[in-house]
RNA sequence: GGUCCCAUCGUCUAGUGGCCUAGGAUAUCGGCCUCUCACGCCGAAGACACGGGUUCGAGUCCCGUUGGGACUACCA
C-alpha cells in the first residue's frame, strides 16, 4: 500500500540531551521513509522546556544526524518560536466550543487525584469547570473537551488497530494558566501546520496517541498515519540509557565506529529485510519499509554492534578510512605526514580492525619507534635461539628492498636454509622485532609499509636487545 | 489501581495455518586454514512463556494465565 500523496515525515528531539540511539533510530525510521517514497523530512526542536533545553544541546543533535548521513529537507523548526501560532489554534478551539477555561487550583486536582487512586477509580479530570462556559481569567487554563462515550479507534501501521474507551481520555489541559501550550496541543498544532502525513515515533507514544486524535477531531482535521515503533533497551531489558554505557550517537563516533554501521545496526534493530543483516544506506533507502517493522522491544547488543561496524570497515573505501583514522591517531601523538603511507598501513589493518580506534592502535607499530617489546612476545621470540636466524636475516636483507617481495622471500628462504628452521619459526621473533607484538599483518606487507629503515634498524635493535638480555 | 501495548535460541531476528525435524546472524565452545592476529570455512550447544480452544493440521488464529513495558502532569 503506497501513499498517494507526497508524505512528509519528521523528527522532534528535546534539546536537553545529545542525540540518544533510541532518537537516532528513529530519526533514521522517519528519514528512510521519507528518502523511500520521494517525501519531506522535517526537524523540529521541541524546545519548550526552557528550564533544561540547551542550545549546546541543539547543536549537538544536529552534528549527530549529519554525523549518520541524516538530512532534513525542512527546519530545524523551534517550538518556543511557534507561540502566536499555537494561541490561534487554542483560540479556535475555544471559539468552536471544543475547549473551556478552568480554574480548579492544582491542589484541589491533587487532592481529587490521589482519593480517586485509593480508591481504585481512573484519575481522570472529573469535569467541575467543563460546562461552566467560564470567560478568561487571569490563571485559568484551557481544557479540551473530550468526548466522554464510545471509543478512539486508530490503524497503527506497525501495531495494527488500537482502541481506547473514551471514558479514559481526559478532559487535557492544553493551554498553561500563562498562555502558554502544552506538549499535546503543539505537536498536534505542529504536525498539522507543518503537513506531516506519517508520524513515526516511539511506542512510549501509543497511549497519547488517542488525546492527540481527540485534538485533530475538535480542530476538524483528519489525524495522520501512526506507526508507533518499539523501543530499545539496555541488556537488562530496561529502557535504554547511560548508565548502560553509550548511548549517545556522539560517544559512538569517539570509541571510532562508521556511521553506516550505526545506521545499519540501528535500523536492523526492530526492522528486518529476510535474513539480510548488512545494509548499505543506499540499499536501506531502497528496501525500507514500516510493514517489516517488529512489534516487540528490542535490546541493543553491543556485541553486534561491533561485528557490523568490523563488517563495513572491510567494506569502506581505504582512503576514505585513513582520513577518519588520522584524529584517532592524532589522540595517541602521531602526526601523520605520509598519506599515502598511512593508506598504504590502513590496507594491512582493514580485514583485522574492529573500530578505528582499535585500528589506530594496531597501526602505532608503524608510525612510532617500539617503545618496549610486548612481554610475550619478548619472553618467547626474543632470545638467543633464534639470535642467529635474525643475524642470518639482517644480512641477507642488507642490499634488498623491503618493498620487493620476491626479493624478501628468497632471504627468508636462505636463512630457512641456514638454519633449517621453517618459515613460521623465523616469522615469529622478526614480527616482534620489527612490530613489537606477536600479532600484526602479513610480514611481507607488514615489512614493506614499514619501510626500509625501520625493518632495518628494528632487526639490529632486537638482536642488539637479545644479546644485551641474555648477557644478564 | 485503570487503559493500552508486547512475548521465537543469551541477543537481533526469519516465519503471515501444512515448505518447521523452527532458518539466518551474533555471542559462546570445538575443529580446519595459516608466518602471528584477524578474516574465511566446517561443526556443537541453544528458542516458539504457560494453559485451553478453533482446525484434518498451529510458532502462525481465538480466549485465558503469567511475565515485561508504556501512559495515567499546568514534562516532553
Amino acid at each position: 500500500m503506497e501513499p498517494i500523496e507526497p508524505i512528509v515525515t519528521r523528527f522532534p528531539p528535546s534539546p536537553t540531551g545529545n542525540l540518544h540511539v533510541g532518537g537516532a533510530r528513529t530519526a533514521l525510521f522517519n528519514w528512510l521513509y521519507a528518502r523511500r517514497h520521494g517525501g519531506k523530512f522535517i526537524l523540529r526542536m521541541e524546545d519548550t522546556d526552557r528550564e533544561r533545553s540547551k542550545q549546546e544541546y541543539v547543536d549537538a543533535i544536529l552534528d549527530a544526524l549529519t554525523w549518520l548521513g541524516i538530512d532534513w529537507d525542512e527546519g530545524p523548526h523551534f517550538q518556543s518560536r511557534r507561540g502566536p501560532i499555537y494561541a490561534e489554534y487554542i483560540q479556535r478551539l475555544l471559539d468552536t466550543g471544543n475547549a473551556y477555561y478552568c480554574t480548579c487550583p492544582p491542589e484541589v486536582l491533587e487532592r481529587k487525584r490521589k482519593a480517586a487512586l485509593e480508591k481504585g477509580q481512573n484519575p481522570v479530570y472529573d469535569g467541575t469547570c467543563r460546562e461552566k462556559s467560564l470567560a478568561p481569567r487571569e490563571g485559568a487554563v484551557v481544557r479540551l473537551k473530550s468526548p466522554k462515550t464510545g471509543a478512539t479507534v486508530f490503524e497503527d501501521r506497525v501495531k495494527g488497530p488500537i482502541s481506547t474507551p473514551n471514558s479514559q481520555l481526559d478532559d487535557l489541559i492544553i493551554a498553561r494558566s500563562d498562555g502558554s501550550p502544552t506538549y499535546h496541543l503543539a505537536v498536534v498544532v505542529d504536525d498539522i501546520t507543518m503537513g506531516v502525513t506519517h508520524i513515526i515515533r516511539g511506542d512510549d507514544h501509543v497511549s497519547n496517541t488517542p488525546r492527540q486524535i481527540a485534538i485533530y477531531k475538535a480542530l476538524g482535521v483528519e489525524p495522520p498515519v501512526y506507526a508507533h515503533v518499539p523501543m530499545v533497551l539496555g541488556p537488562d531489558k530496561k529502557r535504554l540509557s547511560k548508565r548502560h554505557g553509550a548511548a549517545s550517537v556522539t560517544e559512538y563516533r569517539e570509541m571510532g565506529y562508521l556511521p553506516e554501521a550505526i545506521v545499519n545496526f540501528l535500523a536492523r534493530l526492530g526492522w528486518s529485510h529476510g535474513d539480510q543483516e548488512f545494509f548499505t544506506v543506499d540499499e536501506l533507502e531502497e528496501k525500507f519499509s514500516l510493514e517489516n517493522i517488529g512489534k516487540s522491544a528490542g535490546v541493543f547488543d553491543p556485541a553486534r554492534l561491533l561485528d557490523l561496524n568490523a563488517d563495513h570497515m572491510r567494506a569502506a573505501d581505504t582512503s576514505r578510512l585513513a582520513g577518519l583514522l588520522i584524529p584517532h591517531l592524532e589522540k595517541r601523538g602521531v602526526t601523520v605526514e605520509d598519506r599515502a603511507r598511512l593508506k598504504d598501513a590502513v590496507e594491512t589493518l582493514k580485514p583485522r580492525a574492529k573500530t578505528l580506534e582499535d585500528m589506530a592502535e594496531s597501526a602505532l607499530f608503524y608510525f612510532t619507534p617500539i617503545a618496549r617489546y610486548e612481554e610475550k612476545g619478548d619472553k618467547k621470540f626474543l632470545k638467543a635461539e633464534f639470535l642467529p636466524a635474525l643475524e642470518l636475516l639482517s644480512a641477507e636483507l642488507e642490499d634488498v628492498d623491503v618493498a620487493n617481495q620476491e626479493a624478501v622471500e628468497a632471504a627468508f628462504g636462505a636463512v630457512m636454509e641456514q638454519t633449517g628452521l621453517g618459515f613460521g619459526k623465523i616469522a615469529q621473533p622478526v614480527r616482534v622485532a620489527i612490530t613489537g607484538k606477536t600479532a600484526s599483518p602479513g610480514m611481507f606487507e607488514t615489512m614493506r609499509v614499514l619501510g626500509n629503515e625501520n625493518v632495518k634498524s628494528r632487526l639490529k635493535n632486537a638482536i642488539a636487545y637479545i644479546k644485551a638480555k641474555e648477557q644478564g
